[in-house]
DNA sequence: CGACTAATTGAGTTGGATCAAAAAGTGTGG
DNA sequence: CCACACTTTTTGATCCAACTCAATTAGTCG
């Protein structure tokens, strides 16, 4: 039971403290680790639906294809998610997920949830907060893809990644490795690839984010975040006040 | 506890039969219903957010603004929908809700779903559901919003609301009341108002939609489903395959 | 080093935005 | 029932952010 080794415990506590029983019943969540190669499909659309994964290491992300070929990226998964919750009410896979890098998954299936929500009304509610938490991360998104520029965009993407890394690895500073093709990067903000390398250069030129392969640095945060109309409060007020209640 | 008074009861029906005890407690989250005009806000964000409401009649959406003062419509509420499940696991809405018509809405606070986690497996389990779906509605309207032609955008709107309200009330046949301005068509799909006029006018002209004020008549459903790329399996596949663990 | 793949740069096009004005609805009080 | 004020929708003209197509220049890796 040592933290270190489950992302998916660090990832809870992050809500709340955690009794030693219910860390135990989120160990078995993370069960069967299972490595999978960059590249490779966890699953896809039509897919029968039951069982989640936990990553515990490695990126991933999940898509879908429109019929002219276009490609849209949903989510970025990083260690500690959980992938595939959105499905716990369908029988079948909603969208692709794909592993960005090397990975470890661990499966666990949706019947094991009724024996969280048997067992720990504290974990039941954390569970809830996830996905109030990814359901924001969602509606963040969407509200920047309708009506932002490219521009703010990518400035909006690049702080919510920054933030979103920061909060499982403090300390990372001003730097982050974002292992995305400038494709998948088009793909994610919906917009085409040529211009999202024209966007990058403005960026680099007005000297707010600085690039050399897959590493972004990001001088000056918070001249970024006003440029992407950024804002955290929907990654950071997490749950906090339900703890109160339940103890 | 007669059903037709409960549309919460009804709703919730849809994903499984509930024992005489689960109804009551469902009830209870909608007491004190509250009339609340057309219109009118129910919440802002910032507000403290420490419960949820039910909308027993009436439509309202939910809402953000951006620093350019456009406005990005997120959802819209339909009786028996739950608003604000979203910030479960927050202190404070992050978003506006607004009425659309004169409604009724139940408030309930957050600490009664943990009266619901305690007491119903099944009903725990629903709103899971109930979260699950409203995610892919959110995920759909965004791939919808990044991806699509303003036409396509429409034609899939248009299919949605007429596959939601069909849910609660099938028998509207190829007709729908959609009572909203094209001002708030243009927040929901990210065009101008302008855009949504003409967009209208070609897709009448198409013969695919027809329109008097806030009546829609859509004379071939399938077709014009066709037309947005819309599929129903996110509306439709819901939780049923999990009944069987919880009986 | 050669063969790919990913990123950049340039030129030309376009879907939807904006601005502005006219037309159609809606509502209210006399 | 009409006149006046207000809101919503339509139409026309112009513009621009981002797209597409195409060619070049890095990177990456067996």
């Amino acid at each position: 039971m040592n933290e270190e080794i489950s992302c998916i415990i660090r990832h809870f506590s992050h809500y709340c403290s955690l009794s030693s029983g219910e860390k135990q019943l989120l160990m078995t969540l993370e069960d069967s680790p299972t490595d999978i190669k960059s590249g490779t499909l966890l699953w896809e659309m039509g897919d029968p639906a039951n069982e989640f994964c936990t990553l515990k290491s490695g990126w991933a992300y999940s898509y879908r294809h429109l019929e002219d070929g276009d490609r849209q990226i949903l989510e970025v998964f990083l260690p500690g998610d959980i992938i595939g919750l959105r499905e716990f009410a369908f029988s079948q896979r909603l969208e692709n997920v794909r592993m960005i890098d090397d990975s470890v998954v661990c499966h666990f299936p949706h019947k094991s949830m009724l024996d969280v929500f048997r067992q720990s009304l504290t974990l039941t509610s954390v569970m809830f907060a996830i996905g109030s938490r990814q359901q924001a991360l969602l509606t963040e998104r969407l509200v920047t893809l309708a009506r932002l520029s490219a521009r703010k965009k990518m400035a909006h993407f690049l702080c919510e990644m920054h933030m979103r890394l920061r909060q499982t690895n403090p300390g990372i500073g001003n730097q982050l490795r974002l292992p995305l093709s400038q494709e998948q990067l088009a793909d994610i903000l919906g917009l085409s690839p040529v211009h999202v390398s024209r966007t990058f250069t403005a960026l680099s030129e007005d000297g707010l984010v600085f690039r050399d392969r897959h590493r972004v640095t990001i001088p000056d945060l918070s001249a970024l975040c006003a440029e992407g109309e950024f804002n955290d409060y929907y990654l950071s007020d997490n749950v906090r006040p339900l703890l109160g209640e339940i103890a």
